[in-house]
RNA sequence: GGGCGGUUAGCUCAGCGGUAGAGCACUUGCUCGACACGCAAGGGGUCACUGGUUCAAUCCCAGUACCGCCCACCA
């Protein structure tokens, strides 16, 4: 016997455990089965699980467990991602801690310390993600620093570089002050902040007395200055082309030239010129040939290119020693407040310096073209599509893409020097050394790539690519199905993935892009450990269950949304577990399980035929859904078909036939097979989308032996299930039924008043189908507490009469008066529905154009009426005849 | 500054050219033989505003107002 309550954790951890190891996660490469692949967004090997993660698991745990059912081979290709910055700066503190610096250690030792680190706490993430009952093929597990995706990244870096498309160029990086390294444009997030503007006099070189007034946030940046620049048609400073000023405090003479980059409407139309700390100016300094002198170090201080008692300030320091010394000199024009967006490092938080340096770049402009047309003739289609705008904005304005980290942890640069500064870029150091001669002495190059840049591999060399032993399995699996991934990462990713793909494949990486919102709180926040509103799945596994989580984000995953999450909710969808629970216990209490020899179609009693009817467009319903990405239409079809049919009406109509008064054991025996089957199907439907509970459930019907329902196939029903006559019945009677139940409520009395009209209605029936319904009316009687005693159908509907009738006379029960009104109103509201639908009926231009249907609905829409209203007044009547 | 999205019940959100939907919350009545994590009934909406297209607009188009997000070098 089942408990009352269903209790998750105690059978989570078995039946995941049973399902590991039977092997059913596993892809099938050599079967006939068609395959269907996804990769998993591999996640920060640092990770621990968030909500984002959640649902990003969740969605695609439902995809493959219902692409298995359906019997493909499937591959749910899982994996971490080393996450460069991220993981190196955990391993750093760790070893702050400890009073070590990784520069004491020295490269080997350091990165011997990240793999120690990555082999005890790595797999935190991975664990978590069983917790949510995901089902990847976690064999073929992959770390984006293994061994094989390594090459992958060598190979590919290597032919890039050869075909010109990586290449290695002086430029300004985002440079992040506290890591010392490079980083690429998307990993700076620039913030609003309050500043000001500072108008500082450039005084004109042999023009005593004479100034150029420039404007400027960041007057640290003036020892850096090698021109000031005006526009050409600018008449206030059109004279002074040409001549040259002379920079305050470093001293130097600087030219003033005309550049269209001078807005003669912005500040003082005149603009300092900084090549080396400027992306704009560094722009201007290559128009105009200027040289660049960099003013600060790797540390964001100023360094020896500035006079002496400026040296190893920090920039900040040097700000307001600037502006003093400026004031003292009489140079410092005024100061406006301004609003200005500064660049913070996304990992470090610390401001982020346009920096000069030698760097490599993918020619991202060059990649990201067939990457677009990939999108645009329709290879891979986003859901929802209109995040193929934000696809196409970025990639066509791409800039080439800065690769190198100087950090430690990561891919290191497969590229060599010889001691003229000659460079090597080869697969191996034997490859580069062949390439420069023997005896060359050669260096390697001593930075990482950017760790995106192998997750943009992530598609293939997972697979194996580049061994040419794994062919087979790359060209099964790739390209996959579908990506499922959050909006935040299609320009880091997904965009990658795809000129990636196509360069080193010929073919799209995947055919979908399913993109699902962020989750935020139930305030609409985005979660951040800040801001302390971060929900922990965990917590909620804990306390209701994986799969009331999992319901409650697939429920939740409208396409295009932010998903608001908030505990009730994962609540409610506890309750709805314990529903289907207790409907499983009740098929227990009553012997309903599945017969081996049931045949669906065979089933004669209309009751039964209508619940048969109702699963098969259930599961239409959800298959449709899922295989158009509408998670939330396929967790509310599931919802609705188990809880407001199968356990409101079904179970309900079918209890007195199970009762012992019911004398006909087929009927009986039908039903209980018939209510057996339509479980046992609910729960393989359900299955993808709750798993633990349904396979506890599938597991305690005892015929089941050892099977589990992670193997079983999606139900494929005959479409002839469907018995028109027992559909139309059942809508008629739960319409009849809910307006009885309806009318007795309102009057607040045992039986109502109006309860004859509705059931004269139901009289005027066939004979026949009120013989069919008969133990239903009995059902209801029971339910609505009157009494039958009569067993025939008519006795039974005269009863029925009989008890309305005797409850007639009810003036001193009921509050007349707001009866009266309340049945107006009604009367009132139909009276103009039915003048509305007049007015269109009148209506020529609506009879020539609306389609018949329309038309004909308009006008049983207002017949219906009338009868309403008909009887309504009827019942007005008896009202006051009852007064 | 540019782009994208949103505005529907008290809350969180679906929906969609032809009778406004769900969950939660709320009100009322129910320990009736699966389930109070339950059952039944009910209240509550000019579908942001203004125009346009249409026989018909919550839905399509344009504009307005708020609210988000993304991108951007405004010194």
């Amino acid at each position: 016997m089942l408990e009352k309550t269903f209790q998750p954790l105690e059978i989570e951890e078995k039946h995941y455990k049973e399902w590991e190891d039977s092997g059913v996660f596993a892809c099938a490469p050599e079967s006939d089965a068609v395959p269907y692949c996804i990769m998993m967004p591999p996640p920060n090997v640092t990770g621990s699980l968030h909500m984002g993660h959640a649902l990003n698991t969740t969605l695609q745990d439902i995809l493959v467990r219902y692409s298995r059912m359906n019997g493909k081979d499937t591959l749910w290709q899982p994996g971490t991602d080393h996450a460069g910055i991220a993981t190196q700066m955990v391993v750093e503190r760790q070893l702050d801690e400890k009073g070590v610096h990784r520069r004491d250690l020295g490269r080997e030792a350091f990165l011997d310390k990240v793999w120690e680190w990555k082999e005890q706490s790595g797999g935190t993430i991975v664990n978590q993600l069983r917790r949510l009952g995901a089902t990847p093929d976690w064999d073929r597990e992959r770390f984006t620093m293994d061994e094989g995706l390594s090459k992958a990244v060598l190979k590919v870096f290597v032919q890039l570089y050869k075909e010109g498309l990586i290449y290695k160029d002086k430029r300004l990086v985002n440079w992040d002050p506290k890591f010392h390294t490079a980083i690429s444009d998307l990993e700076v997030e620039s913030k609003e902040t309050k500043g000001h503007m500072w108008h500082i006099k450039y005084p004109i070189d042999g023009e005593e007395g004479r100034f150029i007034t420039v404007a400027t946030t960041r007057p640290e940046t003036m020892l850096g200055d090698t021109a000031v620049a005006v526009h050409a048609d600018d008449e206030r400073y059109k004279a002074l082309i040409g001549k040259s000023v002379r920079l305050p405090i470093a001293d130097r003479l600087i030219p003033i030239v005309a550049d269209e980059h001078a807005d003669p409407e912005q500040g003082s139309g005149a603009v300092k010129i900084t090549p080396a700390h400027d992306f704009n100016d560094f722009e201007v300094g290559r128009r105009h040939d200027l040289p660049m002198i960099n003013v600060l170090d790797i540390d964001a201080k100023m360094n020896e290119n500035v006079p002496e008692a400026y040296q190893g300030l920090d920039r900040f320091d040097a700000r307001k020693k600037i502006l003093e010394e400026l004031e003292e000199l009489g140079l410092l024009e005024k100061v406006d407040d301004h609003v200005l967006a500064v660049p913070y490092g996304d990992r470090s938080g610390v401001v982020i310096e346009p920096f000069l340096t030698d760097q490599w770049y993918v020619d991202t402009p060059t990649l990201a073209k067939p990457a677009i047309e990939a999108v645009r003739s329709g290879k891979t289609t986003f859901h929802p599509k209109q995040y193929e705008n934000m696809y196409f904005a970025w990639l066509e304005n791409q800039l080439p893409w800065c690769i190198s980290r100087q950090l430690w942890w990561g891919h290191q640069i497969p590229a060599w020097y010889d001691e003229d500064g000659n460079v090597y870029v080869e697969e191996s150091e034997e490859a580069a050394q062949a390439a420069a001669g023997e005896g060359v002495k050669l260096t390697r190059d001593e930075d990482v790539l950017d760790t995106w840049f192998s997750s943009a591999l992530w598609p293939f060399s997972t697979l194996g690519w580049p061994e040419a032993d794994k062919d087979d399995i790359v060209k099964r699996y790739y390209p996959g199905n579908v990506l499922v991934t959050g909006f935040d990462i299609i320009t880091f990713w997904v965009s990658r993935m795809m000129m990636m793909g196509i360069h080193f494949m010929d073919e799209v990486p995947f055919k979908d892009v399913y993109i699902h919102a962020l989750v935020r709180d139930s305030k609409g926040q985005k979660m951040s450990k800040s801001k302390g509103n971060v929900i922990d799945p965990l917590e909620l596994i804990g306390k209701y269950g994986t799969d009331a989580l999992r319901f409650t984000l697939t429920a939740m995953a409208a396409q295009g949304r932010d998903v608001l999450l908030s505990e009730e909710r994962v609540e409610g969808y506890r309750n709805f577990s314990t529903k289907l629970w207790n409907a499983a216990r009740y098929c227990e209490m009553n012997d309903c399980k599945p017969v081996s020899d049931f045949d669906p179609n065979a089933v004669s009693y209309g009751l039964n035929q209508w619940i048969i009817g109702a699963t098969l467009q259930a599961k239409t319903a959800i298959e449709k859904a899922v295989e158009t990405y509408r998670f939330n239409e396929a967790a509310s079809a599931i919802y609705q078909f188990t809880w407001g049919m199968f356990c409101d009406w079904y179970l309900e109509f079918s209890k007195p036939l199970l009762w012992e008064d019911n004398k006909d054991d087929a009927l009986k025996a039908e039903t209980r097979a018939t209510t057996g089957w339509v479980l046992d199907q609910i729960l393989t439907l359900l299955n993808p989308f709750m798993p633990f509970i349904t396979e506890e459930l599938y597991a305690s019907m005892a015929e089941r032996g050892g099977d589990r329902l992670l193997a079983s196939s999606w139900p494929e029903y005959d479409e002839s299930l469907l018995k028109q006559e027992a559909m139309d019945e059942a809508d008629w009677l739960i319409r009849v039924i809910s307006e009885i139940r309806s009318v007795r409520a309102d009057m607040n009395v045992p039986a109502g008043a109006k309860i004859d009209l509705l059931v004269k209605e139901a009289g005027a029936q066939t004979e026949e189908r009120l013989k069919k319904y008969n133990e239903i009316l009995c059902r209801m009687a029971r339910l609505e507490n009157i009494s039958l005693t009569d067993d025939t159908p008519k006795g039974a509907i005269q009863a029925v009469l009989d008890e309305a009738t005797l409850i007639l006379p009810i003036a001193d029960i009921i509050d007349l008066d707001k009866e009266r009104a309340r049945l107006q109103k009604q009367i009132d509201k139909l009276n103009k529905d039915i003048k509305q639908i007049d007015q269109k009926l009148a209506n020529e231009k609506f009879l020539a154009n609306a389609p018949e249907e329309v038309i004909a609905e308009q006008r049983t829409r207002k017949s219906d009426a009338e009868d309403v209203i008909n009887k309504l007044s009827n019942a007005l009547k008896q009202l006051e005849d009852a007064a």
